[in-house]
This record gives structure tokens, C-alpha cells and sequence, in this order.
DNA sequence: TTAAGTGCAAAATCTTTGCAAATGT
DNA sequence: ACATTTGCAAAGATTTTGCACTTAA
């Protein structure tokens, strides 16, 4: 399946690579000038994630988050943790990598790892 | 608010228990002979992680899970990983702690991690 | 007795899907 | 040309809420 460059491609991928967090669904919609359609942009957001340009994260709320800081090259460079402040809604992601020994038999595949609480500007 | 002790609660706190493993809303309601209606089985669970009897964990799927194999007295001991198998469908709380250094200013409230994958079962 | 808990129905969210029309290559 | 993408509408899925009735303490 060849993928097209669209404009509507091209913006939202503009507004993950701007906003220094990861984004959910209504939070791009609302940096969008024109509106693009709300499945539209589901169908974008998932293509970038089974393409390598950017990942999922499910928040606390069960909403799905968005982001793109952390590939290079196309690829998800390492699994890592975010951080989802209570007060302001920022959901960011954090350098620091998920090490973790599984036990014996177990094997990983994905991780959603969001730790929820006050960012430096909110506390 | 005072607690009662109702049939119902004890029913869903006794499968909570039985299961060695997290569990939806779904797999609760599957594993009741007697019928309790929906929105009553979520209440339920909800009072009982407000009273730390027990904890929920949002799976990579957006669900709620809840189980109450970690806490003791009544606390919640220490924030954990989780597994979800992808095969199976299994969630498990794993031993491991979450340790993790938040950048300066930042403040941990809540943790929401879960690995997906494959379990011994399943590989 | 009376505040807490329950059932039923309906609403609220968030996300996905089907299909015809539009568009990139 | 033709497969991919989009918009619209509708469906799906999960969780919550309002309200009257029931029940534990």
C-alpha cells in the first residue's frame, strides 16, 4: 500500500512535530485552521503509527495520545515513559528508557507506560 | 459516605480475588451466574479503588481493568508493571516497581504502565 | 428510619467503518 | 487510469448519569 502525500497529511504532521507533547484527537483538531474530518484524522494518526512516524499512547482518561518527538529515522527509537499533568492536560514524553526484566516465558511486544500527576509549571 | 456490605460487592470482590489477574468489566459480568446490571458492576468497582481495595489499569485497548492482587490492608503497597497478553487476553500484575526519576518539579500522582505481548502460555 | 446501593434507561465519550466522491501519482 | 484518501453519516464500544425503588445498618 503506497501512501500519498496529502495536505492534510502534511498539517497534522506539522502539529505533532510543533507541539513538544503528545496530542490527542481533539487537541488537533482544535490547532487545525480548516477542519478536517474527525475520522479522517483518526485514519492519518494510525497510518503515522503503523509507519513509524509517530506513536500511541493510551492516556489515564483511556484517550488515545499522539506524538512524534521520539522516532528517528522512521522508526520508535526506544520505549520510554510520559507524563500526563492533571492540572494543564499536557501529555509529554520522557527521556527516560522502560528496562524492565519480564518473567521467564514472557515476551514484549508494546508498551503504554504514562505516569500521571503536576508538570514543573503547574506545581 | 459509610460502606455497606451488599451482596453484590461481596460477589465482584470474590472473583477479583479468585482471578490471579486483572479483569474488565466484561470478564466480571462473564463470570457472574446471577446477573448485576451494568452500570452497577462499574460503580462497584470504582467505590473499591476509591477504598484501595483495589486498582484499575487502562489496557493498550483503552478498557478498564481492575484487580486486587497488590494491595495489602486496604493500601495500594507500591506502583507496578502490568502484562496484557495479546494471545490470551490475560492482564497480570507484575512484581516489578516502577522506579523512575521525574524531571526536576515534577510530581507523581497516578501510574499507568502495561507491557503487551506474548505470556508463557501463549509463547 | 434513612443514607447507601441497585436496576433500568438514556446519555456521553471516544473511535471505527461503509460507501460514494475526490485526489495524488 | 486507478489505487489511495477524504467526507459524511452511521454504527460500535465502553463508561457514566439521572431517577425511582430497594435494602443494609
Amino acid at each position: 500500500m503506497k501512501r500519498r502525500n496529502t495536505p492534510s497529511k502534511r498539517k497534522i504532521l506539522e502539529i505533532l512535530k510543533e507541539a513538544n507533547s503528545a496530542l490527542s484527537h481533539d487537541m488537533i483538531q482544535a490547532r487545525l485552521d480548516a477542519s478536517i474530518d474527525r475520522a479522517t484524522i483518526y485514519r492519518i494518526l494510525n497510518r503515522f503509527c503503523e509507519d513509524g512516524q509517530a506513536h500511541k499512547v493510551i492516556g489515564g482518561d483511556g484517550k488515545q495520545y499522539f506524538a512524534c518527538g521520539m522516532e528517528r529515522g522512521g522508526k520508535h527509537q526506544h520505549h520510554h515513559f510520559h507524563f500526563k499533568c492533571l492540572s494543564c492536560g499536557k501529555v509529554e514524553c520522557l527521556e527516560n528508557e522502560i528496562q524492565i526484566e519480564l518473567p521467564e516465558g514472557y515476551v514484549a511486544e508494546k508498551y503504554n507506560a504514562l505516569i500521571s500527576g503536576r508538570c514543573k509549571s503547574c506545581t
